[in-house]
DNA sequence: AATATATATGCATAATAGCGCATGTGAGCA
DNA sequence: TGCTCACATGCGCTATTATGCATATATATT
């Protein structure tokens, strides 16, 4: 598959274009915050987002335990221009309007900057919950 | 696989990619015409427009032994974007302006708006030849 | 040093996609 | 009526992909 076969492929998973439609509307969200906003289990978030990653549309910055990724920035004309379409599908799915949602009330646990700082006790946020990989129960419904 | 995932798979696929981009570029083109432009067996070329068809990017207008196609007319707008995004790949690879050219001296054969009339004779055209489904010989060089 | 948390990944499995080949279908023409 | 041509499709094969589970890695924290 040629490179730009490969950035579609990329776009052809429901679970991916969720991601990258939180990330185009919130910028930086680190891995936690993305898998309650979206309420799949962790690897799967990380799996999806190495995909993304791959395909070009992502750079992360890890900052002590948390990884925070981003829309690259300078992307070729042609990527922000199916950035822009995925940006539209929010008038045509209901699902992305309520996972952006979620994306906005996890945010504002934020403190300092810090995506999930002794969230544990508080919120009892699913990846910071004691079991590990454990399916996140659903913060809302999930389609 | 939701709807519109369904419908960047559709464009994962260069073979795909480069139809579209014919028929972005240039209207309602007939499956033999595609044949030709693309270089690729007429079996491969038919079973991808008709992912692209299923997936409503395309029409399709039936006349004669020849089947046109052509963009849907009145795609939402998300689906419009993304077209605009594939003409813009025109920029980043070579193969789509070689698929342009080729596709250009095909269309220029067209009498009296239809696709082959007659070709036989004329210029051996790949799937007017003899043998059925034989992988056609290069008409340029295609990568 | 031991433990807990955030993230990533190896492995097995099931589902899916693309391809080549042969053949079916339907329209036009001799 | 039979043949040819344009197009579509069923079948078998192979390659790729998504997922669940378990676990590795790395960074705090105690």
């Amino acid at each position: 598959m040629d490179r730009e076969a490969e950035i579609f492929q990329s776009l052809a998973d429901s679970t991916r274009l969720r991601l990258l439609h939180l990330l185009v509307r919130r910028g930086e969200i680190c891995v936690c915050e993305l898998t309650d906003a979206l309420g799949l289990p962790q690897y799967n978030v990380s799996r999806h987002l190495r995909v993304l990653q791959h395909a070009g549309w992502l750079s992360d910055r890890k900052q002590g335990k948390w990884v925070y990724y981003r829309i690259k920035p300078e992307l070729p004309l042609y990527q922000r221009t199916l950035l822009a379409a995925i940006a539209e599908l929010e008038k045509h799915r209901h699902d992305l309007k309520e996972d952006a949602a979620r994306a906005r009330q996890r945010l504002k646990l934020r403190r300092g900057g810090l995506c999930c700082v002794g969230l544990v006790s508080k919120i009892g946020a699913a990846t910071t919950s004691k079991s590990r990989n454990l399916k996140p129960r659903k913060v809302g419904n999930t389609r």
